[in-house]
DNA sequence: CGGACACCTGTTATGATATAACTATAACCG
DNA sequence: CGGTTATAGTTATATCATAACAGGTGTCCG
């Protein structure tokens, strides 16, 4: 069907909130953990050894993680560490803004935006049930009108969350053709 | 000071999300259980003995509440039963509607809301970080523009959540003096 | 009534997520 | 270089959640 979205070799980071997996060459990783390295490096943090560890295997899958599989993985890799070790870099990365958390799945994912952390503008999340993936969308109006909400209950918000879960529209098409 | 909302006798559970907590008196407790059975009812679903008791711990409290909480509550009460039965009863307690969950602190609260069950209307969480205490407030709109984005980013939403923490307005009141 | 069926609970075991407390090492900076 | 702070290692444990199977209870209908 034409609903397939071929996505141009022009086609940003930015353009689409689930991208086409097959894009996540080696290549694009490395790029994408140089960004975060520089994050790092603008907010004076430290972008250790452990944590670019923890960012790569996040950043190597759309879909969200969790601690205990970064664990696994990179024991597989040779490199064993203590869960706590694992949390704390989560908590680096998330500090840092380059990771998010995503409540529902107590699992993380690479953040693959800029607007919010350049333009302070806030992202909702899109789970896929089927496949995993996670996507960002802005929705600074959503978060907005969340803040008036509160407000009228007198009520002081902190931090706001918010997320759904669905198909992606990979797995949307796929699921129309059955 | 005069920051202090005295409520008034007539009001209604639905008027704040954030209720004086004296109120929450045994006599309302039995009325919010009373309730609870008729939803059950309604929908022919049990409010077994267990189920109501688990109810009952969750509503007994304006703050969120964890599985293991009420599991060691229950115990104190002469009540020993495994985690998995809390969990089921949790389950059907959320999915008659008389709870909810809170994605971002895996606890339960009480639903003291109508209008969701009702009109189909959508509620927010608002989760006070000092005092534990959880309000509702409508979010329909909020929900709404939720699903536009979604929409426009090709995804196909299923399950939509907005929680927020903060500091509820008795606690916002106290911070505010200090 | 009594048997079939669906639903609920008990029991045991285990999986999955997260942090506390303390020690040791590395980086940063005057 | 030496003190301070941030990071990571080590060990133990807390917290959240479910799998699998057995047994019991309520309901409905012939």
């Amino acid at each position: 069907m034409s609903e397939t979205q071929a996505p141009t070799k022009s086609d940003a980071n930015q353009r689409s909130p689930f991208p086409n997996p097959d894009q996540q060459t080696a290549k694009k990783l490395a790029q994408t953990v140089e960004r975060a390295a520089k994050v790092f490096a603008d907010k004076s943090l430290r972008f250790t050894k452990l944590r670019q560890q923890v960012f790569e295997e996040i950043a190597a899958t759309h879909a969200s993680i969790g601690a205990y599989e970064i664990l696994a993985r990179l024991g597989d890799k040779g490199t064993r560490v203590a869960p706590i070790s694992i949390y704390r870099a989560i908590d680096a990365l998330l500090d840092a803004g380059v990771i998010h958390r995503l409540e529902s799945k107590n699992a993380f994912f690479a953040c693959r935006r800029t607007d919010h952390t350049v333009k302070g503008r806030r992202p909702i999340f899109l789970s896929c049930e089927k496949c995993g993936a996670v996507g960002e969308v802005d929705g600074q109006h959503i978060f907005d009108l969340i803040g008036e909400a509160a407000k009228e209950a007198k009520f002081t918000p902190r931090i706001k969350f918010v997320e759904v879960q669905g198909l992606c529209p990979r797995c949307t098409a796929a699921a129309e053709k059955a």
